[in-house]
DNA sequence: CGTGAATTTGAGAGCCATCAATCTAAGTGG
DNA sequence: CCACTTAGATTGATGGCTCTCAAATTCACG
């Protein structure tokens, strides 16, 4: 029952029985170092994978060898799943921390869609929240100074985490560098220092020893221009996390 | 065969029986005036929208009054196929020209879901090519300087129209003002016009009366830093466009 | 306690935003 | 056919946010 978990909380949640398919569906578990490459950019794949531990990043490394990350994900992610329509990605996944993913070959997703609707339908939900996500990265970069940009981050990653039960809304693991950070929010790691001290010394969170303790989670979002809807969460406890009223969409 | 065309050219490409499904899941077409919204933000639909001719967009209006474009659409695109998943959208999605889509109702896509997979996953594989977009989008914002943000977007523009047949590779109508293209990559109006009088005096392109025109598309890639493989193309005119070999990917 | 990675702080420069004005093109009404 | 209007394009001057370069300090870990 590695995914059993990490299925859970989320507006899309599966049923007991869609849970059990996906479990069935996993042929192995792996385990990855920090930094090491779990699909390469181009390499045809017949095979997906659900991130069950740790951060996994999506990322381009530009030809002045800096990297720039697309994006990152938490575990219940079903980081790989485009690989099952696109068969070949534009960038490389890789682990930003010590992960453990699920193996999901290709052949039990072929199979998934042709016996279970739902279930399929729920998946390509899942591939839509990675999009959602993206878009306000998009707007994040295009709209957003670097204050705003790492508030922004931090306050998304405590929503995704709080839904998950690996944050408590107020206080989390999140083993990035600052310079891990500069990549997500387009900024160098000097600039992230400085944006990360005026975060702590307005009293809205601070970051050290891998903790992110958020002091004022609406305060935070409000740095932030955070609005948690694009993560079309239903948890009470993550929207609250996120500094949001949890009242719901309208 | 309103969508005839514009479902061609794609490595994706439909097979005349599943063009004639989609085709018989249209309800009914619609036009809408430069600037209406097509569907706002939050509010539940039940029907998915196919862009037949003209640009739309996907965009969030900042609290400041200003517009960000997370998403430009072109004529093929099944824009809001999103919504068959998510039920309600992050974003408004509007015309930025004048535009003609065809209706498809939920209803209709469920029972292709249920009768037709290999067409579903096809349907999944173009939501699928956003959220592709969305990271180039991403990698844009954060990596590049704002002549090679322009010289991207534009580059990439003339690559999916030159995939549906709406460019010839080195000339396309672009009814986008500056202002417009600042909200894509992020900058003024003002600063668009400098770098699109420094693009042409660097003899890369030119952009008047809504025409752009393409003096050098592999200088214009090579200075917008672009590579077409997140398109996920197969028209190797379009790769040629782009300022590739068209040699495929390795 | 030594070593390398990560964080922190400072000084100077550059890219792009802001503000402002002018110019062009297109459409409107008389 | 021409004044009038308006949106968009163009150009200039100034300022600020963030990068770059550099060095010092702290931290993690063997």
């Amino acid at each position: 029952m590695l995914t059993e978990n990490v299925l859970r909380n989320r507006a899309n949640e599966l049923s007991d029985e869609e849970r059990r398919i996906l479990e069935a569906a996993v042929s192995s578990t792996r385990t990855y170092r920090p930094g090491e490459v779990v699909v390469r950019q181009g390499v045809a794949v017949d095979i997906s994978t659900l991130l069950v531990s740790g951060l996994m990043t999506r990322h381009v490394d530009a030809a002045d060898g800096r990297r720039h990350l697309v994006a990152v994900h938490v575990p219940g992610d079903f980081v790989d799943l485009h690989a099952y329509a696109l068969k070949r990605l534009d960038h490389d996944v890789g682990a930003l921390t010590d992960i453990t993913v699920a193996v999901v070959p290709h052949a039990a997703l072929e199979e998934i869609q042709v016996q279970h609707p739902p279930l399929t339908r729920r998946l390509w939900f899942m591939t839509l929240l990675d999009a959602a996500m993206h878009r306000h990265w998009v707007l994040r970069l295009a709209s957003l100074n670097a204050l705003q940009r790492v508030a922004h981050f931090l306050c998304e990653m405590n929503a995704r985490l709080t839904a998950i039960g690996l944050s408590d809304g107020n206080r989390f693991a999140l083993n990035m560098t600052q310079a891990d950070i500069g990549e997500v929010c387009g900024l160098t790691n000097v600039h992230v220092n400085r944006v990360l001290r005026q975060l702590r010394e307005m009293g809205l969170c601070s970051l050290r020893a891998a903790q992110l303790v958020v002091h004022d989670p609406r305060g935070l979002a409000a740095a932030g221009l955070f609005e948690a809807d694009y993560l079309y969460l239903n948890d009470q406890t993550a929207l609250r996390a996120a500094g949001q009223s949890g009242a719901g969409h309208g």
